[in-house]
DNA sequence: ATTTCGAAAACTGTATACGAATAATCACCT
DNA sequence: AGGTGATTATTCGTATACAGTTTTCGAAAT
């Protein structure tokens, strides 16, 4: 049939089985965690459902819902990304540190031998990205990783909230993957929680990610006070 | 103009500044938490708009926000309350002593001296409801107490996340207030927990509402075994 | 009496349309 | 030239309509 429009319903035609909002809506998920949502782009219903071939209907409904899911923010004009700013990143690493120690703890319990497998060759793919300087694999690479042992986690409900601010975690990532510095230390936390997760050890699971957290709040930190500097002399103008 | 209606407007009439979905939503979410809704209800978008005396569409977003908020769930005929499922309930439980005892140190820190006030003149109400028997009363000064002291969670990260899952949280709540043995214990815990709020004790906030939560999972724990001894005869003769 | 087939009813998802509210633009006045 | 008011355009909320799907009820046949 015809693949080959622009992405009308090339997009769409993954999610066989699914109602079209429910399409739309894993997209527009896909765009987002991708960073292909700028800052400033306003998504309206209209363009969305044009964009799609579709009435409003599925396009709006598909925009509340990840309006409610936290993707994006209502506003006056259409729904842009939620405003993440310098103190809700520094909260949202209060509640990783509240939440991942036991995530990793069941995930070590609860990931099979073949998931293990997979952390392990997705490791493989981060430490080779990272040596080929390929910082968008790595970052990928990165991202399935997380995703994998999260998946593993039994408390579903856990595991749905760890997933719900991902979008955050991503943002406040591609900032500290901004700087290559900072990439064997990610890889390097990565490693050492696949170690205690091949090792189904609970504890020291718990105790990694927790290191991992606190690692990733200190590069952001760094991160931050670097385009701070930077960023100082600009808006000094404006009282 | 027409105020004699049934209740098709009346009932709207109190969310001015709203829109229709969501003064729809809000009834609804009051007949749920008054238990209004039975186990058997279907909730029909048609139906829900006949009542209001509006078309489907403020009906159907209604509607769909309380399933995705998780107080009604999507079946194939109309929506219906969630069937809590044992395991969850015991996650989530789960997750509450993650975070709560870290949201509480924080509105110990955060309540304002008027809000204080109002959390104090909440539990007078609980105490009174409590006394006179009056359940619904006392389950609604129970939750106009949490409320209370979430939003005063200065994270607001963690703020949301406890709002999210408050619903279900609710739903453990309506089983354990079914038993008035239980009463006392839950007055009395929020009680003590105010006492910390009053104190600006951090430390003791958090060990107080730890040991609320695990009180909470005993009384859940003991309800769920007194429902299964009930209901394994009558199960009996099937398989 | 039970089962099976079929028709009618109900429900969901989507399309289209219209009115109201709000933001943006432009013209006019000072 | 800058501010102010009016007009236009965009967007949102809601209404109505239609098609596809599922369910339920009833009738007929075994």
């Amino acid at each position: 049939m015809g693949e080959n429009l622009p992405d009308l319903k090339s997009s769409l035609s993954s999610g066989v089985g699914q109602n079209t909002s429910a399409q739309i809506h894993d997209v527009l998920v896909g765009r987002i965690q991708k960073g292909e949502i700028g800052l400033k782009d306003r998504l309206v219903d209209t363009a969305v459902a044009a964009e799609f071939g579709v009435s409003r209907m599925p396009a709006r409904d598909a925009l509340m819902r990840l309006a409610h899911e936290g993707y994006l923010e209502p506003s006056t004009k259409g729904f842009i990304l939620p405003r993440i700013d310098h103190q809700e990143i520094l909260e949202i690493f209060d509640l990783r540190r509240l939440l991942e120690p036991r995530a990793a703890a069941l995930a070590a319990q609860g990931l099979s031998e073949v998931e293990i497998l997979l952390l392990d060759a997705t490791l493989k793919d981060a430490r080779f990205a990272m040596e080929e300087g390929d910082q968008e694999n790595l970052f990928r690479a990165c991202e399935i990783f997380r995703n994998g042992w999260v998946n593993a986690v039994s408390n579903s409900s856990l595991r749905k909230t760890l997933q719900r601010y991902m979008t955050q975690v991503q943002a406040v990532r591609m900032m500290t993957f901004a700087d290559p510095e900072n990439h064997p230390v990610i890889v390097e936390g990565n490693a050492r929680l696949f170690e205690a997760f091949r090792q189904r050890d609970a504890v020291a699971a718990s105790d990694r990610i927790l290191r991992f957290v606190f690692d990733g709040e200190a590069a952001y930190l760094a991160a931050h006070e670097e385009a701070q500097k930077h960023k100082t002399p600009t808006a000094a103008r404006n009282g």
